[in-house]
DNA sequence: ATGGTGGGTCTCCCA
């Protein structure tokens, strides 16, 4: 099965992106963040007739998160969870759900602003608690894969000019400290058990034609647990929805699972 | 150091 994260950033701007690319890259389970629509808005017919049932936790304006399911393929969700247990959050960042065999965590992690802002420390308390979580949704299920924007950069490879960026928002020594936190409980980035070399990236600024110079980073994963290390098989960055009209500033990244 | 672009509750906030 073929897995996949997207940060489409505004699903209401980017539906017809999303349902010409679930038709190009058939993906089974995709997972989605920013698509800053209220619940009662959700596409939920567009996305059936595009062959996908979905789950969702969204709010106006900002955040937002959403599963889909190759209907055809895929069982219905079960045990779904929108919130980390005994955090008061109004932000819609996290959605957990079922999936036949699979265990599947959405997040869009908390950007931060700066370092040193209000939201940069919000943003380290809150890998602080998704960790917690998500070391007992990997006791519970091992076939565990946790994916979604994380908002930073795994180490300078993933940065497209690691000297000028140093150490700020996306790249702090702390943020990068709470990344290796949750990757410690078992949790292997995807992507770097097939590709090992810089400068593969999946978000270029709109600004400064960004993309076109391929300044970007990479922050953007897909983790399995241990118990899935064996099963992967392929693990891509689909830059084609970036090339296309009125992008979004994320890209799609895929991981093949045998299972 | 600044500002560039793009999204939405749209002359401000967030990324």
């Amino acid at each position: 099965m073929k897995i996949a994260s997207w940060n489409v950033n505004s699903l209401n701007v980017r539906l017809p992106h999303l349902t010409q690319w679930l038709a190009d890259a058939q993906p089974d389970v995709v997972a989605l963040q920013e698509t800053k629509l209220e619940d009662a808005k959700f596409p939920v017919d567009a996305l059936a007739a595009a062959g996908y049932r979905a789950v969702y936790a969204g709010q106006k304006t900002y955040n937002g998160v959403a599963l889909l399911a190759r209907a055809d393929t895929q069982p219905a969700f079960a045990d779904v969870v929108t919130d980390i247990p005994g955090l008061d959050d109004p932000q819609r960042r996290i959605l957990a759900a079922t999936v036949g065999e699979l265990r599947v965590v959405d997040l869009y992690v908390v950007n931060g602003k700066a370092v040193g802002d209000e939201k940069y420390a919000y943003k380290l308390d809150w890998m602080a608690r998704v960790r917690e979580f998500l070391a007992a949704e990997l006791e519970r299920h091992p076939n565990l894969v946790v994916l979604g924007d994380f908002n930073i950069c795994p180490d300078d490879r993933d940065v497209y000019d690691p000297v000028a960026w140093g150490e700020d928002i996306l790249c702090s020594p702390p943020e990068r400290a709470a990344l290796k936190a949750i990757t410690e409980l078992g949790l292997h980035d995807s992507f770097r058990l097939f590709e090992t070399d810089a400068g593969h990236f999946s978000w270029w600024d709109y600004r400064q034609a960004a993309f076109r110079r391929n300044m970007g980073l990479r922050i953007d994963l897909i983790l399995i647990g241990e118990a899935l290390k064996p099963r992967a098989r392929a693990a891509t960055i689909d830059r084609e929805p970036r090339r296309w009209e009125r992008p979004s500033d994320h890209t799609p990244v895929t991981l093949d699972l045998d299972i």
